[in-house]
DNA sequence: AGCACGCCGACT
DNA sequence: GTCGGCGTGCTC
């Protein structure tokens, strides 16, 4: 038989076109390159982009003339296999572009792109022929040699260069040429050692002789000798860095040594990924019921590919977590790690860090694009420096993992596991059990507060359960007590948004000297103002939003489309002064807080005040250390938060919690109170919970008081049925933007009726949402139910030929189209 | 996503 | 009369 080589690749483009594109292979490379390998291409007439190869095949196009690949740029793929599918399979169950996927999946860096530089061809001769804005360009390009486009139209501001390039092109005064650029950088650092051997008496003695007449020179030379004599390594040597500050002397003086040839300077590449101490500690040993849930887990395993690890608050599930990891890569086996972005925490970080050192690898939002290349090369080089654990944030299902053994999804219910915008809008807890079982890995869901979803796949036998019912050490789970805000008014009893209760029980607890949690689900000061004599509201001119106020900044901004003004002292409609700040966030919390409790020590915790690289780890530390008595946050200090001084605990406003227009909102409510809760009585001292609320009879709210998940569960699954919602029902839902706002009703309202009824219990819309301008577009939304016995290769089929009839439609083609499964 | 092509308003 | 704005279509 003869072996015919496969001549074309389909490859990934990193755009958000439906299809792959064919390129022909070089006869060079037909040996070499592999699905999952970089190449650049040609796409169009000049723009040069990185590909990933998706496939290999002998068929030739017939349609167009094919392009060849114009470099490969790896030696072995790095998209492993597996990944690969993956990545198809994010694609279509999310209905995006593969394009889109690779987008989100490959860190900036490993995307090499083209950028347009122009030389010049003729010399200084020809600048008085030119005119005014073309000398000056070519002046530049003249002192530089080669210049990018975007850096001459950078110098232009605001003008549209293009024409003039173009000109000088025709005069043939300059050339054009594509350049790529390599974007990751190695970090360099800089090493001193001796420039010869140190045992070399004749080498030292003239290098002494050398430096003799300069005395700064000379304690230098002795300073790097003693430093090595103490090192009794003959090979010593030390970052220049550290030779600056541990000895005061200046890079000047080193530089002289260097040009004497007394000592020698090296550059070396070092790693990004910050050593970890190597004194590891060994995980805590388990409870009885942590060993038993442990040994659950590996049997559930054994049976099911899914187990839902149930612990109330403070039962020490990470200890299990450590066990259970410790037991897979013992195997050799990798193991993810995955936690809701907010709670990314230093503690969870550092308790791994110190049981398994080197082995784990952090990737998170914060990370800079060279650390995540890193991290790449790391995972792809699969050696024993490699990751074994890798801890990270949503994204970090799409590292190129090679040998997975497990993944753990800690905070299984939390909302930021899901991305909304761009596209991929993909669920990462949903995502990875499907990564896990392409890997023929396990995933082990944990969480206080099961999602309904996760439930309902447990009450199926989908997923195995095993339960962690009491706290670690057996510390009580906390008492909670409900606020009556409309008696406490009745009452008078109330001064700012807070109750008399609350106010005492927080006296109590900063005299017996232990701290405080308010929680408050709302950053600024307060969400708008209201002129109390008109009625008039600020809003924002580009969205159908009311302005936030945002005191320490005298502003009022808008949080979809970032506008901001100024906070005017009156009204803008009818000039009068009689200007209100209506409802509270944490801003205002803190400040009234500050003039009941002058003596305390009251910090924030919110977005605003925890945007510095450090300013999230350095308030919990400050909390830790107790130098803060009362801590008021966001749903930031709802998670995995471990502080053993808190005696109590309190929700300022529950009812803004549950009264949202969504069907999640009750159990929303029911897992932020019931995570609030548990920051209380970590410790052998018990800790309180108060819940201030409007409507102290609701059933979430006693639920919450009573501990009780079954119940919340139970009934959130009974309405899900009734008004048909997931778990029973997939969603879909489809946006439409359109400047026009008549085209965006009719573009929608054509788009729905090709919207084929059969295939779902129920449409709705096309309606507004709550905003229904955005940044001058008008948004137009369909719900779509799924009946989840219909095929949803179908589904998606049909949806994807509704959707391209509006796209191609005269009418409605400037309409914008997306479409978001399983929504939050 | 770019980039080229093509059709209507504000300038000389 | 043109220059140049952006809406639209295509890229292997």
């Amino acid at each position: 038989m003869t072996h015919t080589k496969l001549e074309y690749a389909d490859v990934i483009l990193p755009l958000a076109v439906p299809l792959l594109y064919t390129y022909k292979i070089p006869l060079f490379d037909l040996d070499l390159i592999k699905p999952g390998m970089r190449v650049l291409v040609q796409l169009g007439k000049k723009k040069v982009y990185t590909a990933i190869v998706h496939s290999l095949h002998n068929s030739p196009p017939k349609q167009y003339e094919v392009k060849e690949i114009q470099k490969v740029l790896d030696n072995t793929p790095i998209i492993p296999e597996i990944q690969l599918k993956f990545w198809d399979w994010i694609a279509e169950y999310y209905m995006c572009s593969r394009g889109e996927v690779m987008k989100a999946a490959l860190p900036a860096g490993l995307k090499l792109e083209s950028e347009t530089h122009v030389y010049a061809k003729l010399g200084e001769e020809v600048i008085d022929e030119l005119e005014n804005d073309e000398s000056l360009i070519f002046q530049r390009i003249l002192s530089t040699g080669s210049v990018k486009i975007s850096e001459i139209a950078k110098l232009f501001s605001g003008k549209n260069i293009t024409p003039i390039i173009q000109s000088l092109i025709e005069k043939q005064v300059i050339l054009a040429g594509e350049e790529i650029k390599e974007k990751f950088k190695p970090k360099i650092e800089s090493y001193i050692t001796l420039n010869g051997e140190f045992s070399n008496k004749l080498f030292i003695e003239k290098a002494f002789e050398a430096c003799k007449s300069a005395p700064k020179q000379q304690t230098l030379f002795l300073t790097f000798l003693d430093l090595q004599t103490k090192s009794k390594n003959p090979n010593f040597r030390i970052k220049k860095k550290d030779l600056i500050t541990k000895t005061g002397i200046a890079a000047s003086v080193i530089k002289e040594l260097i040009k004497k040839d007394v000592l020698n300077e090296i550059n070396d590449e070092v790693s990004r990924i910050i050593e970890v101490n190597k004194n590891l500690v060994d995980a805590k040993t388990l409870n009885t019921a942590q060993i038993k849930a442990l040994q659950q887990i590996h049997e559930s395993f054994t049976k099911k590919d899914v187990t839902l690890l149930h612990g109330v608050t403070a039962s020490g599930k990470t200890e299990v977590y450590i066990q259970y990891i410790k037991d897979i890569i013992a195997q050799g086996k990798q193991v993810l790690y995955l936690l809701p972005e907010i709670a990314l925490t230093t503690q969870i970080t550092q308790r791994l860090q110190k049981v398994f050192g080197n082995k784990v690898g952090i990737y998170h939002s914060r990370l800079h694009d060279n650390e995540r290349i890193e991290l790449w090369k790391n995972l792809n080089s699969c050696n024993e420096e490699s990751f074994q654990i890798i801890l990270g944030v949503r994204s970090a299902i799409f590292l190129p993992f090679s040998n997975l053994g497990a993944i753990i999804i800690d905070e299984e219910h939390e909302t930021s596991f899901k991305q909304y915008d761009p596209a991929p809008r993909y669920n990462a807890r949903d995502s990875a059990i499907v990564m896990a079982k392409l890997h023929n890995a396990k995933t082990l869901l944990g969480t206080a507060t099961p999602s309904i979803e996760t439930y309902y796949n447990v009450l199926q036998k989908k997923y195995a359960l095993v339960e962690l019912t009491e706290r670690h050490g057996n510390f009580a789970m906390p008492t909670i007590e409900i606020l009556d805000l409309a008696k406490a008014y009745k009452q008078k009893r109330m001064q700012k948004n807070f109750s008399k209760d609350l106010l005492e029980k927080i006296q109590k607890n900063l005299e017996e000297k232990r701290q405080v949690i308010l929680f408050q689900n709302r950053r600024g000061y307060s969400p708008y103002i209201e002129c109390t004599s008109c009625g008039t509201i600020p809003h924002c001119i580009h969205c159908d939003v009311s302005l936030t106020y945002h005191k320490y900044s005298n502003t009022l901004s808008c949080h979809y489309c970032g506008y901001t003004i100024k906070n005017k002292p009156t009204c803008i409609a009818c000039g009068d002064s009689s200007l209100e700040t209506m409802g509270f966030g944490t801003e205002k919390i803190e400040e009234d807080l500050k003039v009941i409790f002058p003596k305390s020590r009251i910090a924030r915790m919110d977005l605003d005040t925890t945007r510095g690289k450090n300013g999230y780890s350095s308030l919990i530390e400050r909390f830790e250390n107790r130098e803060i008595d009362i801590l008021i946050g966001t749903q930031m200090i709802s998670k995995g938060l471990d502080f053993d001084n808190v005696g109590l605990v309190s929700v300022l406003n529950a009812d803004n919690l549950l009264h949202m227009p969504d069907f999640r909102a009750f159990e929303r409510g029911f897992h932020l109170m019931v995570q609030v809760a548990g920051r209380a009585g970590r410790s052998e001292q018990a800790g309180d919970v108060a819940i201030q609320t409007f409507s102290p009879l609701h059933s979430t709210i006693n639920q919450v008081k009573n501990h009780d998940y079954n119940t919340m569960m139970k009934e959130q699954l009974e309405e899900r049925q009734k008004f048909i919602y997931p778990p029973f029902v997939r969603l879909i839902k489809i946006s439409l933007k359109h400047r026009d706002k008549s085209k965006a009703i009719k573009a929608s309202d054509y788009l729905r009726s090709q919207i084929n009824n059969k295939n779902y219990i129920q449409i709705l819309g096309p309606e507004f949402p709550p905003v229904g301008k955005i940044q001058n577009m008008f948004v137009l939304q369909i719900l779509l139910k799924v009946n989840k016995k219909v095929a949803y290769q179908k589904i998606r089929e049909e949806l994807f030929n509704a959707i391209t009839l509006v796209k191609t439609h005269a009418d409605y083609k400037s309409a914008s189209i997306h479409t978001d499964v399983d929504p939050y």
